[in-house]
DNA sequence: CGCCTCGATGTCAGTCGCTGTCATCCCTAC
DNA sequence: GTAGGGATGACAGCGACTGACATCGAGGCG
């Protein structure tokens, strides 16, 4: 039997959220997310560095989903085929039990800007990840960058499709439509010779 | 005659600029920034509504240059193109004498996590505000949101690159390049007939 | 000319996020 | 049983930011 119960970390994740939601992320303050699980404030910032970081636990887990992913796709796809196979496996992450949390945790999210800062702060540090997966594979620097940002921008629009509560369908399957239909507004400008150069 | 200077806002923002640059983002405090010009902590705040925004002071400007570029589209333009012509509006405002003051102030954002947060905010709200110009040429919200925030990450990439010291093309003629490579990538992806659905 | 309002600044106290440091204490290994 | 180590507590302190109130010169108005 240990000393202080297991999950400290856990805990306060979720007394955090529960906090968050009713009184609000800048009502809440780091001492009452840890005294509310029997902890101080020094312990909240020794598992968190500060006091957002606390709703993006788990993102490294949603990064190695993405670059697992990566090293899925075949060797001779390309790198929005790879990015392709990237989102499909990050997607499979968020099974329908997982809805309703990532739902209560996005209001959360929605209702600051400093929130909705560390989590585009987080989605670009995918993006990052996934460019560097892409440059292993010989992609040039530019395609890479491209290629991963964009697939990140079509996981973010996916993903807040995907929450909506009128919304059905899985998440890899949204993902997959909003991936074609970038390329069908690429082809048009493509096609239609009125771009610039 | 003035009570006080004039200007106070853009005499801190230099200041803030320069200690950054001399002492780094953390170690300078905004009452330094604010008594190297001669005035109180307390009048910062008045001006920027926390520390890092001094460094993104105009960033209104930038936003209405692109909303501009939209709004001089062509009426039958696709949403790609509306947002080529936003990038080429925006892009005519980094001339070539901007540059070196661009490139200490990314070289000040590029040291520190917290203003690279900033910035990508920053990025996020003018992807937003071209979504909703393009909602109100009647393009539906899908493709919007695509467009713009695929527009913004051309517009981040080609600027980097703009920044870059051996890079000598005007910042529209990169981000043109960038928005071509990105629909010759997608046209690949298109083309090989090997993505989901 | 004198008064009054207004806007930008100063002053001050206070909260909160966050950090460094040192002490504490159970659990484990030897 | 004793020595370490890991997680926590206690405490002091800095800096970002805010609210409330005072100050004071500029310009309008009688």
């Amino acid at each position: 039997m240990a000393r202080w119960e297991p999950g400290t970390a856990e805990r306060l994740q979720r007394a955090a959220l529960e906090l968050f939601t009713t009184r609000g992320f800048e009502r809440t303050t780091a001492t009452e997310i840890a005294e509310s699980v029997g902890l101080t404030e020094r312990t909240f910032f020794r598992h968190y560095s500060d006091k957002r970081e606390v709703l993006f636990h788990g993102q490294d887990e949603l990064v190695r989903t993405f670059l697992a992913g990566v090293d899925e796709a075949p060797p001779d796809a390309s790198p929005i085929e790879v990015v392709a196979a990237a989102l499909g496996s990050a997607s499979s992450v968020f099974t329908d039990e997982r809805r309703p949390h990532s739902r209560t945790r996005q209001a959360v999210i929605d209702e600051n800007p400093a929130l909705q800062e560390r989590e585009r702060h987080k989605l670009a540090s995918i993006a990052t990840a996934v460019t560097g997966a892409l440059r292993a594979r010989g992609v040039d620097e530019l395609a890479a960058t491209l290629a991963a940002e964009t697939g990140v921008t079509v996981f973010a629009i996916a993903f807040t499709r995907w929450i909506r509560e009128d919304e059905q369908r899985s998440l890899a399957d949204i993902a997959a439509d909003v991936l074609h239909e970038l390329l069908t507004l690429t082809a048009a400008a493509q096609d239609s010779g009125r771009l610039p150069r």
